[in-house]
DNA sequence: CAGAAACGGGG
DNA sequence: GTGTACGTTTCTG
């Protein structure tokens, strides 16, 4: 029996003997950093059946099914859980294979003793990192037997350990840790407009990591031997050689992380089909697997086993609020400089004419890994904490909307509190055609001129701070007479006058003794019990109090800035949470939801500016959760 | 005008 | 893979 603490970088399911077994992908800690895979085949897929009536009618009818060989599953057992805070019965069915989930569901719904399936589309892989209570990215406690091989592990990693488990995984720490990052990008010779894979050859590929390793790999550049500004150029003789040496340089630096730039949809296609052409095995997995191209709706992601490839692309779109998403524009963003551009469609003339041109392309290869690799140590720490925050893997969450972030955190919150998370809703374009579309903040567009003696009001976080204050969450809803008729014509009214706010007053607190009422629709919402969401937020505030109080005790800098990075995570989550409501296809979607936080909203701000202008401040400009206003001591209230 | 298709990033 | 992006702009019939 040995035991091994590792950081989870990955995790994944393979089959072996019919039966899932989890791999979790990780570096052990302390000593040398050596590879590990350690295997679970101890976890077994399940979904809830939640029965019409009576729940031994459903219970027959379900073995029913599996006697006339219709479907398969290993137990059936009745289980206390709660549905939106409800004590409900449920029978949990516990199956052979993750895969019969898909296979036999549709069977079990049909049958008219069952009400409901759930939790029957949550990937066996997350079911695992929430029924352990893992957090990726962090420090975990194995213990087990070292096996010499199994299955497809296939690797020439001389350090790499298997470890069969004898005992579920532990989380031993979440504190911050260190990773190997590199970038990499591709540089193609294409004068025929964009690359096409089965003629335009790899001219260089650029390499910049944390880890010492910086260099451009190519078949040209003798003609820079003696230039010392150049010596990052490394000649090889051949495309082939030099994907080769790719594959070489990051086995060799022992990388965790491998970042590129739209290298989802570009980088990793094109170097598959080339490296394809010339016979080249790209085993970049730990296990010593190739790069697979996982199907994400309509878009693909690239993916090594073990080895975490983040898209930066991706990352960017939700990190921050641009116009564009090019590398040289959010490069700018970042540190307001310039990059060496060179104009794609000019790079082969640069590459056929030599010399100072040539020189240029090095240097702008160069530059567009110096650049990615560096966006990425911004970036990624914060991602990082979400990740360990939300719990489900890194690769994962680097290509989540915040949405999807939120929903996984919620799910594994769900899980702690014993409730089973709600179906995705299916929203079909008549639904949303008959809701209508929510208002959004109040915005008073900005009084043009320039204004002096200006003051700032803000509210801090005012969604989140609302849910919870109005306890705004599905399990708490009076749904009673909610009709879509009857929401939609207190909804025409009453607050799109911009020019006309100021006079109008803001609607009175129609709360009563037992519910939270909302302006403009008049939802109400019970004060007790807290509901699901509001609590979740809760949690979240809460967690970001204390991360900031221990961050004023520390005059350590680097834990300092890990706290501040975390505190900076919990706060995008706790903003997020809105969405859940607003965003179809999100299981606790609810149309009401959303639009009584956006009506208190929008209350709240023109009250507040009200009330400003009783004291002579005048609102100049106003958007959702604050507000610029002038002082004029004459509109005073005495 | 509504519904379909393209687009983003990358060279 | 316990699966099938996404929101917006432009094109087309």
């Amino acid at each position: 029996m040995v035991k091994r603490n590792i950081v989870l970088l990955d995790i994944d399911y393979i089959t072996h003997d019919e039966k899932a077994v989890i791999r979790l992908f990780g570096k052990v800690k302390g000593g040398e950093s050596n590879d590990i895979i350690a295997i679970d085949d101890s976890f077994v897929p399940y979904l809830y059946i939640l029965p019409l009536e009576d729940i031994d009618k459903c219970i027959k009818d379900i073995n029913g099914l599996k006697e006339e060989g219709e479907i398969e599953f290993t137990k059936l057992e009745k289980v206390n859980k709660k549905d939106l805070q409800v004590p409900k019965e449920f029978i949990k069915m516990t199956l052979n294979h993750p895969q019969d989930v898909p296979k036999y569901r549709d069977k079990i719904w049909d049958l008219n003793s069952v009400k409901q399936l759930r939790e029957h589309d949550i990937p066996f892989y997350r079911r695992y990192l929430i029924d352990n209570a893992l957090v990726p990215m962090a420090e975990l406690e194995l213990e087990g037997e070292l096996i010499d091989s199994f299955e497809t592990v296939d690797s020439d990693d001389e350090s790499l350990e298997i470890l069969k488990l004898s005992c579920p995984p532990k989380t031993a720490n979440t504190d911050f840790q260190e990773f190997r990052m590199m970038s990499f990008d591709l540089e193609v010779r294409n004068p025929h407009g964009m690359p096409n894979p089965d003629q335009d050859e790899i001219i260089m590929i650029g390499i910049d990591s944390n880890v010492g390793v910086r260099k451009v790999i190519s078949t040209k550049g003798d003609e820079f031997d003696d230039d010392e500004e150049m010596d990052f150029i490394e000649i090889v003789e051949t495309e082939k050689e030099m994907i080769e040496r790719f594959v070489q340089t990051v086995k060799d630096a022992n990388i965790d992380i491998i970042i590129g730039y739209n290298s989802d949809n570009f980088d990793f296609p094109y170097l598959r089909d080339r490296a394809k052409r010339w016979e080249v095995d790209l085993d970049l997995g730990v296990d010593g697997s190739g790069l697979k191209f996982l199907r994400r709706g309509y878009a693909n992601s690239a993916a090594f086993r073990g080895l975490l490839h983040v898209d930066l692309y991706l990352v960017m779109r939700r990190y921050m609020s641009l116009d564009r998403y090019t590398l040289e524009r959010v490069y700018l963003e970042f540190f307001g400089e310039e990059k060496i551009d060179v104009p794609g469609e000019r790079i082969y003339e640069f590459w056929d004419n030599g010399g100072d041109e040539l020189k240029n392309l090095f240097k702008y290869s160069l530059d567009d890994v110096v650049a990615t690799l560096k966006i990425a140590m911004e970036t990624l720490p914060l991602n990082l904490e979400l990740t360990r925050i939300v719990r489900q893997p890194f690769f994962d969450v680097t290509r989540m909307s915040t949405g999807q972030q939120a929903e996984w955190f919620l799910v594994r919150k769900a899980y702690e509190v014993d409730e089973v998370v709600p179906n995705k809703p299916n929203m079909t374009m008549n639904n949303i055609r008959e809701r209508g579309s929510n208002s959004g903040g109040y915005v008073k567009e900005p009084e043009i001129g320039l204004h002096e003696n200006l003051v700032q009001f803000d509210f801090k976080s005012l969604y989140p701070t609302l849910i919870i204050s109005k306890n705004i969450s599905p399990d708490v809803l009076v749904t009673d007479n909610i009709s879509y008729n009857a929401k939609f014509e207190d909804f025409e009214t009453g607050y799109d006058e911009i020019d006309s706010v100021l006079e109008e007053t803001p609607s009175e607190d129609l709360d009563e003794e037992d519910y939270y009422v909302c302006p403009e629709h008049f939802f109400k919402f019970k004060k007790e019990p807290q509901g699901f969401i509001p609590s979740a937020i809760e949690d979240v505030l809460n967690e970001r109090f204390r991360v900031k109080n221990r961050m004023k005790q520390t005059e350590d800098p680097v834990l300092r800035k890990s706290l501040d990075v975390q505190q900076q995570a919990l706060k995008r989550l706790a903003n997020t949470m809105y969405g859940v409501y607003g965003f179809l296809r999100f299981r606790w979607y609810s149309f009401e939801c959303a639009q009584a936080i956006t009506a208190w909203g929008r209350q709240h701000i023109k009250k507040a500016m009200k009330e400003a202008e009783d004291f002579g401040f005048k609102a100049i400009y106003a958007d959702t959760d604050g507000f610029y206003a002038k002082y004029v001591p004459e509109m005073k209230k005495e």
